[in-house]
DNA sequence: TTGTATCCTACTAATCCGATAGGATAATAT
DNA sequence: ATATTATCCTATCGGATTAGTAGGATACAA
C-alpha cells in the first residue's frame, strides 16, 4: 500500500495555495520552486485540483492560484478524491459477494478499514493542515533564530 | 492505495487455516479449492505465512496446515506484514527531512494516516475473524435452511 | 511583438504485480 | 520398489500502472 506521488505532491500544493490565498495568490511556478516539483509535473497536478473546483487562477494570468472555498470546509479525503476518483482498497467492497467465494469475515474486515481511513481524511480540514503548517515554519524561524 | 492481492488471498487462507488448526490440518490444495485461488499461485502466499513462523506442516505431507500460536496473539497487523514487510504510505517517513524540503505538515499528515492504519490492524487478532467467519458461515446455514 | 505562464495531449521508461511454468523433493499408497 | 501426489523452490512473462518528460498551443502583459 502505497500513496501516489500525485496526491503527495498535490496536498503540499494546496496546502501552499491556501496559505497565500488571501493575498496576491501563488504562481505555479513559484510553488515548483518551493516544493521542489518539476513545475512540468505540476502542470498536471495543478490542472486536477483545477477540475475538482478546489483551486481558481482569478484574474489574468500573473495573479497566481487561490484557494476556492473555505478551507475549513475542504478536508483531505476531498483532495485524496481529486487524485484517487475514490478509495477502495479492494475490488470487491460493494458487493455481499467476494472473488466468487460466498462474502467472507475478510471482506468486511477490509471494509473496515477502508471507512476507518475515509473517516480520517474527512476528519482533517485544510485549515488544520494550514495552521499545523504554519506552526512548523515559525518554529523552524525560532530554531533559525536562536542558532 | 490499493490492497495487494496476496494480502488478500493471504488473509482469507490463514482464516481458513486457523478454522481447523484444531483437527486434521488443512490441505494446501483445499485451501485453492474453497477459496478459489490457483493452487500454484497459492504456493508462495503459504511459502510467506510459512516463513513469517504464522503456520507450520507438522507431521508428514498429508496432515496439512495449522496455525503455529495462538490466534488471540496473532493480530491482522502481523499477517499484513508477512506480506508487505512494513506499512510505508510515503518514503520519507523517519526522517524529518521530506522530498528535499523541510519537514512540513502533509509529511506527518500521511505518518499520523499511517500510524491510524497500524493500529486498526493490530486491534484486530485472527481470533476476532475465525469468530466473525464463523458466524457468518452459521448465518449462512440458516438462510440456507429456512428457504 | 516578444516573453512568459498556463494549458493540453501524447509519450516513454521504469517499476511493480499477478499469475504461470517447470521441475526438485519428500512422503505415501499400492 | 515404484507410482503418485503434495509441497517446495526459482525463474519468468505479460500487463498494468505510474512518475516524469516533451512539445507545442494559448493567452496575456510589458
Amino acid at each position: 500500500m502505497k500513496l501516489n506521488t500525485k496526491t503527495r505532491y498535490g496536498l503540499r500544493a494546496i496546502i501552499e495555495i491556501a496559505m497565500n490565498s488571501s493575498e496576491h495568490g501563488v504562481l505555479q511556478k513559484d510553488i515548483a520552486k518551493t516544493q521542489n516539483i518539476s513545475n512540468k509535473y505540476l502542470d498536471q497536478i495543478i490542472a486536477e485540483l483545477k477540475s475538482a473546483d478546489l483551486i481558481v487562477n482569478t484574474g489574468g494570468k500573473k495573479s497566481g492560484y487561490r484557494l476556492n472555498g473555505d478551507p475549513k470546509k475542504i478536508t483531505a479525503y476531498t483532495i485524496f478524491k481529486a487524485f484517487n476518483s475514490s478509495l477502495q482498497l479492494i475490488d470487491c467492497m460493494s458487493s455481499n459477494e467476494c472473488c466468487k467465494t460466498k462474502m467472507c469475515a475478510a471482506q468486511s474486515f477490509w471494509c473496515g478499514l477502508n471507512d476507518h481511513i475515509v473517516s480520517y481524511l474527512q476528519s482533517k480540514t485544510l485549515y488544520d493542515l494550514v495552521q499545523e503548517q504554519s506552526k512548523i515554519q515559525k518554529n523552524n524561524d525560532l530554531v533559525m533564530f536562536y542558532i
